[in-house]
DNA sequence: ATCCCGAGGG
DNA sequence: CCCTCTGGAT
């Protein structure tokens, strides 16, 4: 990778999307903690089924603290992982109601050390947020695409977001993870990429190659 | 069978 | 490092 090739793959999928964001529905920083946390594993589209009945019954970080454990399983059981996600979702409730007056931090030391979210997860809610992202968010999309693309040989989510912090303006962080995810969903699948009709494949050294095996990580 | 905007525990 | 948790779509 080089900054000229970097330069130029984000302003060509910038050009393509526009309006790249945050595809989780949400209206407030718990809505969006909470729909993080779901999307592991799953789809946002599935996520974005899920919610609007799990936000009903649930509005506020104290709602979701006190919540009990089965009867949120069952709300949110489409999603997978129920067990663990509903115990994630109380037991970040509740550190946030213990620790920070019941509002959600907005940086990421503060936010990974909440139980249940990760570097990803935090590096979403962080991002979101604040619009100026102090990580890059690395999901399974970024991950094949930084790989793809070049931007990394690595295969840990750590080592991949320093390479792409290397290469790419931080004022772009996190539009670069939603820009990724984007591309990855609609082009640069896992399984079938479309490089045919890919606007990058004149500068990604992987294109054309038909055994996806080889191309993810 | 494989994948989806992962985290925690061993 | 590895494993497990989980359901729905492809």
């Amino acid at each position: 990778m080089n900054k000229t090739t970097s330069s130029r793959i984000v302003r060509l999928l910038k050009r393509a999307y526009p309006d790249a964001a945050c595809s989780l529905d949400f209206k407030s920083p718990i809505q969006l903690a909470v729909a993080t946390i779901l999307s592991a594993q799953s789809t946002d589209e599935r996520v974005n089924l899920t919610t609007p009945a799990l936000f009903r019954k649930y509005k506020t970080v104290k709602d979701f603290a006190r919540a009990e454990g089965s009867e949120l399983e069952l709300l949110i059981k489409a999603v997978g992982l129920y067990r663990n996600k509903a115990k994630s979702i109380i037991e970040f409730a509740k550190a946030i109601q213990r620790d920070h007056k019941s509002r959600v931090p907005t940086t990421l030391a503060e936010l990974e050390k909440l139980p249940g979210v990760g570097r990803k997860t935090a590096n979403v809610i962080q991002g979101v947020l604040t619009g100026r992202g102090e990580g890059i968010a690395v999901d399974t999309h970024v991950t094949r695409l930084s790989f793809r693309l070049g931007f990394t040989k690595n295969k840990e989510p750590k080592k991949i977001e320093q390479d792409l912090k290397k290469w790419i303006d931080s004022s772009d962080w996190v539009m670069m993870s939603h820009l990724l995810i984007r591309h990855g969903r609609e082009v640069c699948k896992a399984r079938k990429p479309i490089c045919e009709s890919c606007f990058l494949a004149e500068v990604c050294p992987k294109k054309g190659v038909s055994n996806t095996k080889r191309l993810s990580p």
